[in-house]
DNA sequence: GTCATTACTAACTAGTTAGTCAATAATCTC
DNA sequence: GAGATTATTGACTAACTAGTTAGTAATGAC
């Protein structure tokens, strides 16, 4: 009986809203069910909004895909600020690195995610993709700054790529998240248990600091620090 | 206008064949596509068998895949012999181990993209197979082995988990290989290629090594071998 | 040789799925 | 406030897809 004098429904058209609904509910779809698995339908319903408005925004099943990967990416990097571990000791920069890699992998399970079901497609999708690319770049010249600096000082040892390095930093916390299923099933130990997750990243940090600190061996050779 | 006499096509009826040839093509588009992305009638079309054998023999796509899935774990385990290495010198032993994991996972890209698949479907089919589990047993142990051994002779680190271990050496072979199409555009190399593959490869028993052989540090608290 | 079993085939179906059409209504432009 | 633009809706469709049906023919058991 009270008459809403001002404001009846202000909601009637929200184009932001809708969007942001869209992409949220597709996030969702797409990384717990993959590209193939995802369903327009599901997402439509989901988000509440009616499924052509998916189409006039993202024009395909593939264009919001993609618009999903850019926005998990770009979270991504939003997040991490590697660029303050540039002026440590190397060491420690080195430790604060691969700790904070293996916490954002830990904290961002889309993101693992989706890396997969990208490489099961063959990263045909984040080729299309012109703003992810260069978010690489930061993460990638820090190791190779904190490297360099490391190895000037003579506490790292001569000889490191960094793009190897980065991918075994990556790799060693990737592959126990990635795969936990599987490994759960197979190695009979749940290793989604927080005490594990503890666990296993300090003894990546270890692992990838013993690499670094270690002389090299044999390969005594040209090997010079300027 | 030669009448064949004998024989004319005895090749009318042949289940195990048939079988084999279903299981190939089903392994190839498997493989290619995921679970999802993977249709029935084209493994029916590349295996030349008609359609229903399939259900004939395997019942359901669900149930075909996860023959391909068991097939390809077995035929890997058939592979490695690991068992070779439990006898040899630590370090030496677990040089090879390294290798010869990261050797297989490189001649053998269908299991990564199958371990992939398999983890983007929260293993639900892998946890139905009843010959998988087993199989991983051998190489844990001789990780086992070889670590008790190396730390009774004091040439490997003490407070090491077989599990952990196992896990890094997988990892960081793995996600060079699984990641290699979104790692390679990122990246902006060709991680596939020959050369690197091996540079990789020396790197990843570098790293493992390295840890293994160094002593533990700060924690040198009730650690003792015995 | 007969009968049951197994291999194999072609045509069909019921349900799904990405994407479209045609229309209405709110908002912006001037 | 007229006219263009944009947000939003519900019903529709053409193509696809896992699985089925109903049958024929080769093989094995006895």
């Amino acid at each position: 009986m009270e008459l809403s004098v001002a404001a009846p429904s202000k909601i009637t058209r929200n184009p932001e809203a809708s969007r942001a609904k869209i992409l949220d509910a597709a996030r969702i779809e797409f990384v717990s069910n993959g590209l193939n698995g995802a369903r327009v339908d599901r997402i439509a319903e989901q988000s509440g909004v009616n499924k052509n408005l998916i189409y006039h925004y993202f024009g395909s099943k593939d264009e919001l895909y993609l618009a999903v990967l850019e926005r998990i990416y770009s979270d991504l990097r939003a997040k991490q600020q590697d660029e303050d571990l540039r002026d440590l000791p190397p060491v420690e920069g080195m430790k604060r690195l691969v700790s904070s890699t293996f916490d954002h992998f830990v904290d961002t399970p889309d993101l693992i995610r989706l890396m997969s079901i990208e490489n099961i497609h063959y990263a045909q999708n984040l080729k299309r993709s012109s703003t992810i690319k260069p978010l690489y770049r930061g993460l990638l010249d820090t190791i190779q700054i904190l490297l360099k600096r490391g190895q000037a000082e003579g506490v790292f040892r001569a000889n490191v790529d960094a793009v190897d390095l980065y991918m075994s930093i990556s790799g060693l916390a990737y592959f126990f998240l990635s795969n936990q299923h599987t490994l759960s099933w197979l190695l009979d130990r749940d290793l989604a248990a927080r005490r594990r997750v503890l666990k296993r990243r300090q003894h990546v940090v270890e692992m990838v600091l013993s690499y670094l600190t270690q002389n090299s061996p044999a390969e005594a050779d040209g090997a010079d620090t300027e």
